[in-house]
DNA sequence: TGTTGCATCCAAAGCGGTTTGAAATCGATT
DNA sequence: AATCGATTTCAAACCGCTTTGGATGCAACA
């Protein structure tokens, strides 16, 4: 069943049926009504193929997910991001692609993306320092936005992010207020504008109360549980080791977790361990009582709004970048605790 | 840059040019390189839209993922057996369309992707128990693969999927070769299709000594860290707790791992543990040596294959259903030892 | 009565490819 | 020289929709 057939079972011309579906003014409110019920009665569902040509967009939007070739890993937050960005699609009639793709062909599949015309727009994810994936998708001319930032890119572009200093600033303060002064980072790979911005935060924090951040307290890593343990294991092995972790994931925060109890001590009891929690679906941390005292904010209400704004740029070109700043929230559990002389 | 405008630049009719880049054997050598060469040189990429159009394949395949509207989950296995599926797509050129969608608009997602036609195929991801989409799929025709089984389907789909009874029944017989017979089950939800047939194994091994499996030590809830810890909890409260767990992912494993050492007790010493580990890339399961004894299979080889097997039904559909069985490994880790009276 | 304007509807030309059926070319064969 | 078959090329139809640029009918107006 198509439009071709359905209209001349209605004794239509196409033009007319295809404009009474689709809400143009130009048609008796009788006919159309005549249109829907037949093609309801028909289940007539227009061809989205035929759609795509004739009107030129895609209706769809591209995630591109790169894949660390060294690592081979996946970041565990796309899921949830993309269930948070799934649910806007599916609501405005967009398709959601995804491209997995080792981090040396990134560009090419934006690229072929844009000339094969399959998608509106691309969401970025994990943007680096400097991202030079800005550039050219300005340059190919294809909508995008950011999940995250890029420090050093000049060009005015979309994005939505974390507001990661801040995050880390005040989980550090929170630790020197309950009287820490050996704090360790246990942060991502510094490559990674968010790794980077939350270093900025915890050193920031630190100084202002005039202390140094101190390297061997400092690891820049996977966030796997295994990179969390060892990071951890090497500096509770220190001749003065921490009293205190800041740890970049949750999933490194049980690696981190792992090492503490190990040496025989007891997470918020004779280390303190602050984590970011990305609030994932299937790793919730804790239920009414939070395991972890972390910064949180939902990477799926981020996917969400990311995708919107993605929309909302593919409607209205004009409008120029939008840029969207979530604060995390402060969330006390049970890893924390004033320090204690060990 | 389109066909017709490469066409008349090099004097010849689209449907020459047309042939020549598609590789059809009525065209003379030297004129299809002479096409090749300009359509390199002018950087021409056929539009996806058209072709799809004019051939009425989408040269895309779908995955529902389905979020349980009870628990608002993303199961994070999606995650590795997308990258693995996704590789597979890239490499035949095909793209990759995901549908997040409430577990109650499955079907309708289902019936709109074959209606309008925006997908030659799909995998099925978490069956359950004489599932309805494998039902659904055949009615409405749309070539599918199930990642997993779903018993008491008595029509011949494909499938590809792990040994999961086989796996449990070995990991139940290793702690039984330990010394262990208060063995815990810490399940996934029982209606899903794979977590009862982990369960048919651990109770067959069981039976098989002439034990019988202890209501009490038998859990079946989401995998998470947390539904992880409380069953463990319980569990190690009993009057005669269980002496070893064997529990259905690397995430309820760290809960149970909590709950053991929350009681003073060292998991690999006082308390054996077997996960199943699905070898995600950002959970591995320690590095030379294994955190924790494991059913080992990876769910990203698992993608790579089910989206090969769905490729090759698409493109030749009258071969009828195929199936694969993957044997998981047992890997022994650092989390199980000889029973211990305690 | 002849215009004018509005509300409706339609024929046909796209969108950018693929594919069918036929034509042109050319060497080989009678 | 005429015929044939194989090779190579092309014009045009087609995929199923949208959209432009009229048509048509009818009421209102001068």
């Amino acid at each position: 069943m198509n439009l071709k057939e359905l209209a001349s079972r209605l004794g239509l011309s196409p033009t007319t049926v295809s404009r009474a579906l689709n809400g143009y003014p130009e048609v008796n409110e009788t006919t159309r009504e005549r249109v829907m019920a037949a093609a309801k009665r028909h289940n007539y569902h227009p061809n989205t193929r035929a759609i795509r040509l004739a009107t030129g967009r895609a209706m769809a939007v591209g995630h591109v997910i790169p894949i660390a070739s060294r690592h081979e890993i996946v970041n565990p937050v796309f899921a949830d991001f993309i269930a948070g960005a799934g649910e806007t699609y599916s609501r405005n009639d967009y398709d959601m692609l995804l491209s997995v793709v080792s981090d040396d062909q990134e560009e090419d599949t934006y690229r072929n993306l844009k000339s094969k015309g399959n998608v509106d727009g691309v969401i970025v994810h994990a943007p680096r320092l400097d991202d030079q994936r800005i550039r050219l998708l300005f340059d190919i001319g294809l909508p995008f936005v950011v999940h995250g930032r890029s420090s050093g890119s000049t060009l005015p572009y979309s994005w939505l992010d974390v507001n990661n200093r801040r995050a880390f600033s005040r989980a550090t303060e929170f630790l020197l207020d309950l009287g820490h002064s050996r704090i360790a980072l246990v942060n991502g790979l510094e490559f990674m504008d968010f790794a980077i911005r939350r270093r900025g935060g915890f050193s920031d924090a630190l100084q202002q109360r005039g202390l140094a951040p101190d390297p061997d307290l400092m690891a820049s890593e996977e966030m796997t549980e295994v990179a969390g343990y060892r990071a951890a294991r090497r500096m509770l092995a220190l001749l003065v080791p921490p009293t205190a972790f800041l740890v970049s994931s949750m999933i490194s925060g049980m690696g981190v977790r792992r090492a503490i109890e190990e040496r025989g001590l007891a997470m918020g009891r004779d280390v303190s361990v602050i984590i970011h929690d990305d609030d994932l679906s299937y790793l919730k941390n804790g239920e009414d009582v939070p395991i972890f005292t972390a910064t949180r904010s939902s990477v799926r209400e981020a996917g969400r709004q990311a995708a919107e704004m993605l929309l909302h740029m593919i409607v209205s070109p004009r409008e120029g970048p939008q840029q969207r700043l979530l604060e995390a929230e402060l969330i006390i559990g049970q890893s924390t605790a004033p320090v204690r002389r060990l």
